[in-house]
Formats: structure tokens, C-alpha cells, sequence
DNA sequence: GAGAATGGTTGAAGCGCTTCGAAAACATTG
DNA sequence: CAATGTTTTCGAAGCGCTTCAACCATTCTC
């Protein structure tokens, strides 16, 4: 293992030297500079991580918390994470994946050794365990989701709200009266998790304004548990001819249970989807959809907890507006 | 931020016997060892990362490396990678995400930097750019899947090869004769993904030796490219009955154009799959299918990370047996 | 009851880096 | 050319921990 003072011998400079020449914080001769690149390059030399955190209180590493369970779109999560680790790569930050089970303790561990010196918690409770801790704010902290109460914390997220919101005018526009929503699995709702609840709100105020009636059912994926809800939706609203769902594992199951019940997407009944694009185009028929901005999110979390590292980083909630795309599973509504 | 020495005045001990308290690698007391638990408790101690590495050099922290393109099955990834840092918490070890993207100069950067004591690399291609410095070994490493040649390397993976002999036998033993293979998008094949190419060795083999003929179709995902693949193949093999899908993307679509085109599952023809249990059981038809071990892979992966680690290991290939699941949607060919 | 073995504890060195204050080298000015 | 300013380089301290050699206090052995 090559260290800095071997590095700085070999260039004939003193070892502080070439950490100045490493970080850039002090001026260096173009010469010396040189020289001492050359001399790095040629023993192949990489700063050892340890020390450097050590003697700089700062681990270049960002911790990322991803829930470990499976009951939400798993691709999504990968997503984002995938997102947040190229993002931060890109700022010269490495990530460590903890998983959600391991809770409070886990962000006292990470926060008390010094290992990430800011973390990014996706899959946030409304009123999370880990709430707390982030708030004392020892180290940054961002949130991808939001909690019932946002006080002191960063978040990032989509709007929810208005997506379910902008599903409603759609529909509502197209002329649909009667709207059934395909929800998550019920474990998230007991959960409280804060975009399922979110997303309901704005379905229903808005659909109160525009006097449209909504029926809402949670659902897990599959077949069987899809024919059960489907069922149970047109015996006590026979009158539904549009659909909102937000539940990727509850999407195919229902175009093919509308196809084999001989009901038309979209000249019968409308299916509007709050899922990826590509759930959305990958499906039996191409679906209007709003779609989830992984990427984006994942990314925004990381300029974020960069700005907060920098200390220009000011907190607050940030929501991304949803978008709507029209595509091939909506249309008016049949006299 | 509480310090060793703090604890240890607290305490009223040395530092070092605080030390010795944590790691446990000399005999202590019982008195003094809990006066010093007790202080850790008190002052809310968390030793410091940054120094413990650098003093003991070992950072307990295990890479993984994960690939950040989505051609693949996103969910078995997310479930490997979520097993992989489950386990290694088990065995105090974090776990650090990197994108297969940076490539091998992530590797040399993070072995060359001591940031991880070892490597897990998921989805290696057959002739990996990243196979030489796993082989010179500064650090342990596992891979999850299997290049050409293995040597000098450890291997976790699915035998595939027998998965797909066993494919292949489950079908003909049900007296099919003409195998339809729906293989993975044709971007896995070009990449030299092993496992794409080793599971349609074992298919090929077995079925000359059962005198079965075979078609292998890779496919993208999705309703389109599919339905022109199905046509394809029943242009070309009018008597096929039985179908091997290795694509999870292709399962739904699939089964839809086959209902669809008025072929029952299983009665008229088979369908048979290599996926994980989860999509086999979300499908429209509860799937028979070979499944995709994924949670067991990267325990798997973390254990021989560890045995490496202490000295004990072993290197050299590990394969996974298949197991096939018989579900309803394979049956015996109707004459 | 002297010497050896054992168990418990400590001080000090050092891991490889950053960073501060100061020295050295060089350039600029009256 | 002495005095001043600026740029470049250096030495040393110290980050918080592990670990080795050494020490002290017991207990054991014959």
C-alpha cells in the first residue's frame, strides 16, 4: 500500500505538500504540481480512506437508508438508488446502503461513528421513529417522502397530492362521474405512509369539487385479490367507468380482467395509472399515466444533501409536479 | 462528539482497556468491563470509524457493486442486493453501493483506498474488464454470477445449466416435443451475460439428448415485441407445445396473447419459467417455473465474503441447485 | 515460601492523513 | 538594495483508535 509520504519522497516534496496538491486548498508551482501528479500516477498511489476521514472529520460517503420491504414497487426503489448513488458519485461521494429495518439504532450508528456524514431516507413513515435523530441534526439529513410533520427536516419528493389531484380533472374532463381507485396494498396504508395518503387527499378533494364520485380500494397485486376488488367495485358502483391505480402490481391484472369482462380500455371504461413510464408503456395497453420521477427524485435528494454539506443548503420541502401523459387507456366517456 | 479516551475517564481506566472492553480480544474483569459498558451507555459512545480503520486497517465495510442497467430483472437485483447488506449487518458489516458503471477503476479506487475490506460484484459478463484485479487479490472478493473462466476466482450463482436440463426434462417427461425458448432481451445474449448463455447450454443439451427440438427466441419485454415473437415461432414450429421463458418482462405478455389466441395453459400448450417464485405466483396462471434463489445468492455471497475474510476461506465456484416448482401451468401435451 | 505461570491493566507508539503557523523563496517597490 | 509583500513549501501537531511490550498483582507449583 503506498502512502502520501512515500508519494512525497518520491517527488522530493514534503508529505504536506502533496495533500495540498490533492485537495487544492493552497496554491502549488505548476512545477511542483507536475511532479508531484507524476509521482502519484507512477506508484499507483491511493489516499487511504480511513485516515482521511480521520484527520479530516469528513467520510465522503452519504448513507442511504432503502426499506426492506417488498410490498412497495421494488423498481422504483432501485431506481432511486441507483439514482443517488450516480448523483453522488458525480460530487465525489461514495454510499452506504442501510436498510430500513435496522431503524433508529442504525442512524445513531452512522451518525455517531462518523461513517456518512449525511444520509438520504427514502420510504418515510407519517410519523417515522427516525423523525427525531434527523431533526437533532447532527449530521444532514434529506428525505425522499414526507412525513406528517416537516419541521426542521429537508424533504424531496412528488407531489402527490396534486397528482391525485390532476387523475380527477382528467378523468372528470373526459366527462367520468363515477371513479374507482385501485390503491396500494392495505399494509401501506396502515403504514401511514405519507404518499398513499397524500395521493388519496387530492382524489378526493378534488373530486368533491368537481362533484365526481370516487370509490377507493386498496389492494394487493395478482389476479385473484384484483377479480375479488374488481367485482366488488361494479356491485356497488355500476355506474364506474373510470379507473385511477396506483398499485404496478395491481395494473396488468385489471386491464385483463376489463378485457375478459368484455369491457373496452378506453371506450368503456378509462384506466389512468400513477406509476413509472415505463410500467406505463410496458403495459397490455398503453397507459395514461402520471408518471414517477425515480430519477429525478433520487438525484434531487443528493443536490440537496450536497447544498446542506456545503452549508448553503437551505431546508424545506421540495414537491416535484406531477405530469400527466395522455396515452392510450383514457378517453371521454360513452353515453 | 464522545471519544475513547472520554470513556475511559470516565470509566476510570485506560484507553486501551476501553479498547480491549470493545473488541474483546483480552481477558477483562468483570467489574471493570461493565464500569466501562456502563460509561459507553452514559456518554452515548460510538466509536469513530475513520480511526479504526486506520489503526486496525480494516474498515468493515464490504462493497457491492451493483449494475446499474435495467435490461435486467430490476426486483431480483433489489432482493440480492437487500440480502447482501441484511447479512453482512449480521456480521457488522456495512455495506457500500457501487454502480457497475464506474467499472474496473471503482474497483481499483476502492480496494486501493482500503473503504472496503472486500468486493461482492453482481452481474460480471463472461470476459469481465474487472476480472484481473479480482484475480490479483489485494482484497477478497465474490462474484455473483460466473465469467469463462473462474479460475483464481470465487462464484456464487444459480446453476443455470442444470436449470435449464431440468426445464427441459419437466417438459419432454410430460411428453413435449417442440420447445419454444423466450429468452432474455437480446442486449443480455450480446453482452455474453453467463447466465443467459449457460441456461441455454443446459437446454440444448438435454433436449438433444431427449430428442427434443428446441427454438430460442430472445425477446425484449412488452406486449408488441412479444406478440411478434409468438408469431414467429408458431410460423416456424406449427407443433410447438411447449414454452421456457427466462425474461420476466415476457411472462404476462405472453400468457395474455396465448389466452388470447385460444390456446389454453396448460391444456394446449405449456408454459414453464425460469423467474422468481414471486412472479410466478403473481401471474395470470399460477406458473410452474425454476426459481431464481435470489435472497439465498447474496447470502450466500456474504458468507463466503467472511469465511475469506478470516482467513478460512475457500475460493472456487459455488453453484446453487435448481428447484422446479410444478404449478398449473404445465401439463401433459394433449394429443 | 521462592519462582513460574496467569490474568488484568497500562503507557506509548503509530496507523496515514489534514491543517496550521511559520519559514523560505521569490518578486516588487521606493 | 533594504524593506515589504506575495507565493510556495515545510514541519509538526493531532485526528481517535488499535496493539504491543511491559508491568503489577494474583494464584499456582513443587
Amino acid at each position: 500500500m503506498v502512502t502520501l509520504a512515500e508519494v512525497a519522497q518520491h517527488a522530493g516534496v514534503s508529505a504536506s505538500t502533496v495533500s495540498y496538491v490533492l485537495s487544492g486548498k493552497r496554491s502549488i508551482s505548476l512545477g511542483t504540481k507536475e511532479r508531484v501528479e507524476r509521482s502519484i500516477r507512477e506508484l499507483g498511489y491511493h489516499p487511504n480512506a480511513g485516515a482521511r476521514a480521520l484527520a479530516s472529520s469528513k467520510s465522503n460517503v452519504i448513507a442511504l437508508m432503502v426499506p426492506l420491504r417488498t410490498d412497495m414497487y421494488v423498481p422504483v426503489m432501485m431506481e432511486i438508488a441507483i439514482a443517488v448513488a450516480t448523483t453522488a458519485r458525480a460530487h465525489g461521494y461514495d454510499v452506504l446502503l442501510l436498510t430500513g429495518e435496522e431503524g433508529a439504532p442504525a442512524v445513531r450508528r452512522v451518525t455517531g461513528s462518523g461513517l456518512a456524514d449525511a444520509m438520504i431516507v427514502m420510504d418515510v413513515e407519517l410519523d417515522d421513529e427516525r423523525l427525531p435523530l434527523l431533526r437533532a441534526g447532527d449530521r444532514p439529513s434529506v428525505l425522499i417522502g414526507l412525513p406528517a410533520d416537516t419541521d426542521q427536516l429537508t424533504c424531496v419528493d412528488l407531489d402527490f397530492t396534486a397528482a391525485g389531484a390532476l387523475c380527477v380533472e382528467h378523468l372528470a374532463g373526459l366527462g367520468h362521474r363515477d371513479i374507482a381507485v385501485i390503491g396500494e396494498d392495505p399494509a401501506v396504508y396502515e403504514r401511514h405512509t405519507g404518499f398513499a395518503e397524500r395521493t388519496l387527499d387530492g382524489l378526493r378533494t378534488r373530486a368533491r369539487d368537481l362533484d365526481v364520485r370516487l370509490l377507493h380500494r386498496p389492494s394487493v397485486g395478482g389476479y385473484d385479490a384484483m377479480a375479488a376488488t374488481l367485482a366488488r367495485i361494479f356491485d356497488e358502483r355500476p355506474a364506474t367507468t373510470g379507473f385511477v391505480v396506483q398499485n404496478e402490481s395491481a395494473v396488468e391484472p385489471l386491464l385483463a380482467l376489463l378485457r375478459q369482462q368484455g369491457r373496452a380500455v378506453p371506450e368503456d371504461v378509462s384506466v389512468l395509472a400513477i406509476c413509472p413510464d415505463q410500467v406505463a408503456l410496458q403495459a397490455s395497453v398503453r397507459l395514461s399515466s402520471v408518471s414517477i420521477p425515480a430519477e429525478e427524485m433520487g438525484r434531487q435528494a443528493v443536490e440537496r444533501v450536497m447544498a446542506k454539506l456545503q452549508a448553503g443548503g437551505e431546508g424545506g420541502v421540495r414537491l416535484l409536479a406531477p405530469e400527466l401523459t395522455v396515452r392510450a387507456s383514457t378517453g371521454p366517456v360513452s353515453r
